[in-house]
DNA sequence: CGATCGGTGATTTTT
DNA sequence: TCACCGATCG
């Protein structure tokens, strides 16, 4: 057919040599750059088109949703016709085991009713606190429940060296039942469930398929060992050099462990496409030993290696230096910039929004960062499932949205069903009812009445009425659920709502078109930006400090994820500040790694420190404004101070409670004595 | 129950 | 270095 032949054109040897390969099982060692999506989605396309696989024996599997959805377009974009029911098993691990578990896997064998629902973490912790208050479990670390329940699931007894058992294992034992009684499965449960009782079904594909193969867990790769028959083959891509969440359960030597399991053949991608020479060559520094990386384009820019006094100072040049990029023509979506923790990412929010640049910080926005939709899904999973009784509870103890009952009532109409007068709990039991009976009828906010209950009187109610109504009709008009009947595709949402948050949210929330993207180091990975700045590369952020050497060569990695996400252009920054914290003041002993030919720098090729350019920028800032100092003491015996936040700065007057401080670049700020994050200067 | 003491670990996050 | 937790004591 014309797509694959076009495609495989463009391919180079050692790529169509692994999309046209039939190992029984083969491991492609895709390198960074190196058009492993291209590649995957080539092979599907040799399996449909030469050798006639239908797309339904195949599993595809993913561990995000923009990557099976990226997938899926692909393939629809090349042949018409082709719909998202022709590739059932196209998507994330946990949505193609929620598609096993509602079609074909009998889940009444594992004491589930094939209504059952898909909770997500929150609601999982919200459920083993109920427990805990009603069956008194007695349990220590309360907030680190998830991380306790981790360690007992893979057999680690001890929590840090407590002297005291709890009821740790009885809480599990009784969240288990509980989700049976509920009805709900979290995430790992689709996962588990979908394994065990594929173990006993004869469902075979011809074909498994799977991305990011470095992501893998013990979890998903029990899966994909279930998921197999005898003559399933397996196509797995991923970079060992990518490795970057053993923390979260992958594992370390996942490549060759499989590749002995399961005899695979190995394949390997090495030809980057992506980067510039001198930014290929710099991250060859931090490859992992055999692994050979080759590059295609010209040498390029040098990477800028620079300094800024503090991280305010650094967000300041940011501003400047993506302003300047911007009226030399880039545009603000080709930027990307990178570190290492999440709260690194406020300064630099403030300082660019006082810039007037358009910036999206990359963190996870669901349905739950708005109230309304938090407590309405919520009402929804509840009138869906009638088992339930877990958000039924939280929607009508609600406060702000619910009715408010107190929890003795709440035992009186949910429990013992002696209390008949609250109105939303009869809307929800009949809930389902209605829904079939009026079967025409879309109107949700008019039947659970909601206008009384999103609190008119509120400043927030034409904001709130507006979201749900605009949830509702997302959830009729779901392109995947067409010719489900209403109350099915309800149900398609609650499950769905869990397992693909982002997108829902995403239609609701504004985001400029065209904007500098903000993101942690382990959020860049799978994407690229023409111009990247990492900040921050001081030891104790990049890397951080870690207690092994096996976490220290995982902080390499991750900066070698970032460095490979540039295109053309790569600025590098650290602090000179005195080291507050565990961050240490002076260049991240990576930077020394970096061969000087290919920086522009600091230290050799002229680059100046920024520390001096602040230094003459302060000296002309009182040049020019003599009045201000006027009124106070001689400039040179003003007290200097430093904030985390605001940067340097001078003590403009201070009183017995109060002390104000001018802030180069930032203005006047005042702080109440004996709580201030100031830093008195000594010259 | 509140004060105090001692020990630990702190970060990254999709579904 | 700090914040948080649990244990212990009065």
């Amino acid at each position: 057919m014309n797509s694959f032949d076009e495609m495989v054109e463009k391919l180079n040897d050692y790529q169509k040599e692994a999309v046209t390969d039939e190992s029984q099982v083969a491991l492609v060692n895709a390198n960074v750059g190196s058009g492993k999506t291209t590649v995957l989605i080539a092979k599907v396309f040799y399996l449909h088109f030469k050798k006639g696989v239908k797309y339904n024996d195949m599993v595809i599997l993913t561990f995000t949703n923009k990557a099976a959805s990226e997938i899926k377009k692909r393939i629809m974009d090349a042949e018409t016709g082709i719909t998202e029911e022709d590739m059932p098993y196209f998507g994330t691990f946990h949505s193609v085991a929620l598609k096993m578990l509602k079609t074909f896997l009998e889940v009444k064998r594992l004491g589930y009713t094939a209504e059952f629902t898909v909770m997500d973490p929150d609601e999982l912790h919200e459920m083993a606190a109920q427990l805990i208050s009603e069956e008194g479990f007695r349990i220590k670390y309360k907030n680190k429940l998830k991380k306790r329940f981790e360690e007992l699931r893979s057999g680690k007894t001890s929590f840090g060296r407590m002297k005291y058992e709890d009821d740790i294992e009885a809480l599990w034992a009784a969240l288990v039942e509980e989700k049976k009684k509920q009805n709900k499965m979290d995430f790992d449960d689709l996962i588990n469930n979908a394994e065990q009782l594929l173990e006993e079904e004869a469902f075979c594909p011809s074909w498994i398929i799977v991305d990011e193969f470095q992501d893998c867990d013990e979890r998903q790769l029990a899966f994909m060992k279930a998921l197999k028959g005898p003559d399933t083959k397996i196509f797995a891509v991923g970079d060992p050099n990518q490795i970057i969440y053993t923390w979260r359960g992958s594992k370390r030597n996942i490549f060759s462990e499989f590749k002995k399991e399961y005899q695979a053949r190995e394949f390997t991608l090495p030809v980057n496409y992506r980067s510039s020479t001198t930014i290929l060559e710099a991250a060859k520094c931090f490859l992992a030993d055999g692994t050979v990386l080759q590059g295609t384009r010209e040498t390029g820019n040098r990477i800028a290696l620079l300094n800024h006094y503090d991280p305010f100072n650094e967000a300041n040049y940011l501003a400047e230096r993506i302003a300047e990029l911007h009226r030399e023509g880039a545009r603000y979506r080709d930027i990307g910039v990178f570190y290492r923790l999440q709260k690194q990412s406020g300064i630099l929010e403030e300082v660019f929004e006082r810039a007037n640049l358009p910036c999206e910080v990359s963190m996870r926005k669901t349905l739950k960062d708005i109230p309304v939709l938090n407590w309405f899904v919520k009402l929804l999973k509840a009138a869906v499932n009638e088992n339930d009784t877990g958000n039924l509870i939280s929607v009508l103890k609600d406060k702000t949205f619910g009715e408010g009952l107190s929890k003795s009532k709440i035992k009186k109409v949910v429990v013992d069903k002696t209390d008949i007068s609250s109105v939303l709990y009869e809307k929800v039991k009949g809930f389902q009812k209605w829904c079939i009976e009026a079967e025409h009828s879309r109107d949700l906010y008019g039947y659970f009445d909601l206008d009384s209950y999103l609190s008119p009187t509120s400043a927030v109610f034409g904001e709130n009425k507006n979201y749900v109504k605009n949830l509702i009709q997302l959830i009729f008009e779901c392109p995947h659920a067409q010719g489900f009947s209403a109350l099915e595709k309800i149900k398609d949402f609650v499950n769905s709502s869990a397992l693909y948050g982002v997108d829902i949210v995403k239609k609701n929330i504004h985001v400029a078109e065209d904007s500098v993207k903000l993101m942690t180091l382990h959020a860049c990975k799978g994407l690229e930006f023409k111009h990247v700045f990492i900040i921050g590369a001081n030891y104790g952020l990049i890397p951080l400090c870690t207690g092994s050497l096996e976490e220290m060569e995982e902080e390499k990695r991750l900066f070698f994820v970032g460095i490979t996400r540039a295109i053309d252009n790569l600025e590098i920054s650290y602090y000179t500040s005195t080291g507050s914290g565990r961050v240490q003041s002076g260049q991240s002993s990576y930077l020394y790694k970096l061969p000087k030919h290919l920086i522009q720098g600091p230290d050799g090729t002229g680059e100046k420190s920024d520390l001096q350019a602040l230094r003459r920028e302060i000296k002309s800032n009182m040049e020019k404004n003599p009045e201000n100092d006027a009124h106070h003491n001689d400039k040179l015996e003003k007290v200097k101070v430093r904030h985390e936040r605001y940067g340097l700065g001078t003590v403009e007057s201070e009183d017995e409670n109060t002390i104000t401080v001018q802030f180069e670049g930032y203005g006047l700020k005042e702080f109440a004595k004996g709580f201030n994050p100031l830093e008195y200067l000594i010259e």
